[in-house]
DNA sequence: ATAGGGTTAG
């Protein structure tokens, strides 16, 4: 590259030459192909423009191809000018390249124009003008735009192709929009198209996130009796699947298939696998698992360590969650958050609170984000051991950080007031969330929960109340989760006596308001 | 010429 451009230098400086635009644009493409120099390709257009050097052809086709690649819009627009001006007809080539370079540096509306140049003109759109323009409706989530053009494509009898329905499979996914993409996938089959194994990945891959992990094996087996070669990242998102489901033996079943296949597990697999094992309790067989892929040479990354941190703390094994944590450093493995809040949370279960919020500490010196999972567990852990109001102090602490609560934050945070009485507090901390636009759906329901848990069902009545009575929710709903927190407790007496009796806010004939019989006076509380 | 998958939490 560097030779060809000193020739170029070198053959500009000779007499009775001087360099034609061909020769500029073939340095163009050298410097497009090898990296994309844009401040080299930028100088060689203002020397172009200094000679006022005219537009031909083939120039211009070339130009275009190596700015739309490098998105350089401006340039693209310049040689679209010159091209205009010297009445150089775009080829569709030209107009694709163009399409593609604009839609690539995001100037989608500008694509559109020319698109819509391409309609009335000489030159058509043609299947790859159109993916052009439904790649770039994907990229700024124009889905309803990027549907009416694979609409618009039967209707001109330009026959969609694979790339057509991936560039919208893709995007729904990344949408978790799966009706969008089954339909899309259903069409594939149905127009007879080549199903490349990437949509069979995506399609898989988004069922088994959905927990449909059944549908999702189903779709793997078809994909095997299609001939399609299955992989390693479809094999893991099955394994994965299975497992959250509660099915790890399956899981571990085309864990073994997918070995006598021939596929080489990888270290995602493995990390599934750890995982997966630790959650079910099974964190001596995890370690099994760890230690061959430190043996193996797997790369061993921090969903390993968090997930084992996690599994042993879950059993109660916190000194040795401790010890994996300190062996990261060691090994030069980068502590995340998820590593952290897993040893708080292995700290925080078997009431080793002070080690907790050292970690906590830890955390930020060394850097790492603390998250709204980090504030849930050290909440709900000080309220176990009756440390009310520092557990208040961290819940302020985190809205002051800005750090948006959950509804499981907000549950430990209400379950702790309520089991300590302070109902009212509880309520008043979530309506002070509404302003901020945190509104926890389930608060009440988790509140109401609790006390009846608690076997409070006097207090229970009383919040119950309090909420119809502030019009917070209509009295229906409220009796529904009272109805089913008592039954889920197992107080079936007091659940049917509240089924039973008629509630909620009356009408008289003239159609004013009567008084609402409470809750508290129904169950005689 | 245009599309590109998988793992970690209360």
């Amino acid at each position: 590259m560097d030779e060809a451009f000193r020739f170029f230098r070198w053959a500009g400086k000779q007499k009775e030459y001087e360099h034609k635009l061909e020769s500029y644009v073939l340095l163009v493409e050298v410097f497009t192909v090898s990296g994309g120099d844009v401040e080299r390709i930028k100088r060689l257009v203002r020397e172009i423009k200094e000679k006022g050097l005219l537009m031909n052809e083939l120039s211009a086709n070339g130009l275009i191809k190596c700015f739309g690649r490098l998105g350089m819009v401006e340039e693209l627009l310049w040689v679209w000018r010159g091209m205009k001006e010297n009445g150089i007809e775009p080829s569709l080539f030209t107009y694709n390249f163009l399409l593609d370079g604009l839609v690539n540096s995001m100037f989608v509306e500008s694509a559109e124009r020319v698109f819509e140049v391409m309609q009335c003109g000489k030159v058509r759109p043609d299947v790859v003008s159109y993916n052009t323009m439904i790649k770039g409706y994907c990229k700024t989530g124009k889905l309803g735009k990027a549907m009416e053009k694979l609409k618009e494509m039967e209707v001109l009898n330009v026959g969609a192709d694979k790339i057509s329905y991936m560039s919208l499979i893709q995007l729904c996914y990344s949408d978790s929009d799966i009706n969008s993409y089954l339909g899309l996938f259903r069409e594939m089959e149905e127009k007879g198209l080549e199903i490349p194994s990437h949509a069979y990945s995506l399609v898989i891959s988004g069922l088994c996130k959905e927990g449909r992990c059944s549908e999702g094996y189903a779709v793997f087996d078809l994909m095997v009796r299609k001939g399609c070669k299955a992989n390693v990242a479809i094999y893991t998102t099955l394994i994965d699947s299975f497992a959250k489901s509660g099915n790890i033996e399956e899981g571990m079943k085309l864990f073994e298939r997918m070995k006598e296949e021939g596929f080489e597990p990888d270290e995602v697999t493995y990390g599934v696998i750890v995982n997966s094992l630790c959650k079910v309790g099974k964190v001596d067989n995890a370690m099994e698992y760890f230690e061959f892929c430190r043996e193996n040479g797997f790369a061993i990354n921090a969903v390993f360590y968090s997930s084992l941190i996690s599994g042993l703390g879950k059993v109660g094994r916190v000194d040795e969650a401790e010890k994996l944590f300190e062996e990261m450093e060691v090994k030069g493995c980068t502590r995340d958050s998820y590593c952290y809040n897993a040893l708080i949370d292995a700290f925080a279960k078997c009431e080793k609170m002070d080690e907790a919020l050292t970690l906590f500490e830890r955390m930020e010196d060394e850097g790492c984000d603390q998250t709204v999972y980090t504030y849930t567990i050290l909440i709900s852990g000080l309220f176990k051991e009756r440390k009310n109001e520092e557990a208040l102090k961290l819940w302020e602490m985190m809205i002051d950080k800005g750090i948006t609560p959950t509804p499981a934050s907000f549950r430990a945070l209400s379950t702790g007031l309520c089991l300590s009485g302070k109902v009212a507090r509880a309520c008043k901390i979530l309506d002070e969330l509404a302003p901020i636009g945190v509104i926890p759906e389930t608060a009440f329901e988790d509140m109401i929960n609790v006390l009846c848990k608690a076997g409070r069902f006097d207090q229970a009545c009383n919040l119950a109340d309090g909420i119809v009575d502030r019009g917070r929710e209509i009295p229906g709903k409220v009796r529904t989760v009272l109805i089913n927190a008592l039954r889920k407790v197992g107080n079936a007496d007091l659940a049917m006596k509240l089924m039973h009796s008629k509630i909620g806010i009356g009408y008289d004939r003239k159609g004013s308001v009567k008084k609402r019989v409470k809750f508290r006076i129904l169950l005689d509380m």
